[in-house]
DNA sequence: GGGAATATTCCC
DNA sequence: GGGAATATTCCC
């Protein structure tokens, strides 16, 4: 028995067994057509079921019915023994599926099982993108940072040759004060020798750099501690005019 | 019909079928025991198929057979005519399908979806793995990061301080200079003032200091190019004994 | 021979 | 009511 339409076999046999009026004291439509209605489970399931699937079990027609969003009917009375003989009755309504419209059989859509299946591989090939993008990003990261790192690198170069060239200048500096102060000074020049002592003429004793770079300790932040000498304000040297 | 193991129904039915002698002349067990032939496509899925299964048809059934790794066996002279009478014959075999150890199925299991299920399982768990280590590879990234600005924060600041104690100490050397050439000078120590014209004297050319930070152009490797006022060497300087 | 959708069973 | 394994169908 084959579908014309993209109906599954599943809704079309349901719908023919509802609507035919040979089996109607076994399932039938509710009044208003707008469920159906299993009168007799035992009866249905070993006389109706066969005719139309591969079984004859209540419970995998239930299945079914739950796999296209069937829902069953619960009865206002529910609970309640009933009086018109119809206590073994189950009552199960769609949305799309009604008397005299077979034709939205075509609005009733099997659930694929959510966890797996289609969604899978979209979801899985949607990480795998972001993944790779993640890593091009990381990838540009890194060489951001080497670059920053070979900067850096080159800049402590830079500081450390500057940092020698300026302790020699302060060698220079003290070599004249004490050139001027004992030659210039010894010639009679009073008035200069006041004024010269407070700069600092011990050079000597920064002959080797307190800061050196930190032997390539990747990349912490101990920075050395600088302490350069202090070189005297120039308003400590005798106005030249 | 209830298995009694873990074996699925369709074996234990399929060795049933297979063993019963009452269809031997549908299918049997070949002579070494090793696989099973189906004499008669046609009588053999419309008559003893649906004994066990809910279907009557050979390809159904050949499906399962794969499912559980079976294959076909192809005889030595397939492709010729048979005259024993078994040109519709088609022969199934199994490692571990036998004559006379139905014990063995226990053995025989049937395949998972490949592309689903179990496997779907082991490939997110992988890509979750490997998101996990790329934020841990990122984390130590940040940190080194971090760590490498603060570093470079630093040596702009110990730069910035170095400079300006150069042009300090450069204004210092001017005005020495300034003071010898004007004061000694003038009161004719003429020894001195052959030796030091080599010293540059004109300091404020360098007031606007020709290094200053580029404006945070990111993290390019355009170092700036120093370029301090050389000073002349000690021995230039007369000793100061 | 096997992928994938639907169907049936089993189980929670 | 629904997850998951197995079974059947359909299709390449």
């Amino acid at each position: 028995m084959k579908q014309n339409y993209q109906v599954p076999a599943f809704l079309t046999k349901l719908w023919t067994l509802v609507d035919d009026s040979c089996t109607n004291e076994l399932v039938c439509w509710s009044e208003e057509g707008c469920s159906f209605i299993v009168l007799d489970e035992q009866r249905f399931s070993k006389e109706v079921l066969p005719l139309y699937y591969k079984h004859c079990n209540m419970t995998s027609f239930i299945r079914q019915l739950n796999m296209y969003g069937f829902h069953k009917v619960v009865p206002l009375d529910s609970g309640l023994l009933k009086e018109d003989g119809r206590g073994d009755s189950v009552e199960f309504q769609h949305e799309h599926f009604r008397k005299d419209q077979p034709h939205l059989l075509t609005l009733i859509h099997r659930k694929v099982s959510v966890s797996r299946g289609v969604d899978d591989a979209g979801q899985i090939s949607q990480i795998l993108v972001e993944i790779s993008q993640a890593r091009g990003w990381q990838d540009s990261f890194d060489f951001k940072l080497m670059a920053l790192c070979r900067d850096n690198e080159s800049l402590w170069r830079e500081l450390n040759s500057l940092q020698q060239k300026h302790q020699q200048q302060h060698r220079i500096i003290c070599k004249i004060m004490q050139f001027i102060i004992n030659t210039v000074g010894s010639k009679g020049m009073k008035g200069l020798k006041r004024k010269l002592p407070m700069i600092e003429i011990s050079g000597e004793t920064h002959s080797v750099p307190k800061y050196s770079r930190p032997s390539d300790s990747s990349v912490d932040s101990n920075l050395p501690s600088f302490s350069m000498p202090e070189t005297p304000s120039p308003q400590d040297i005798p106005s030249a005019v």
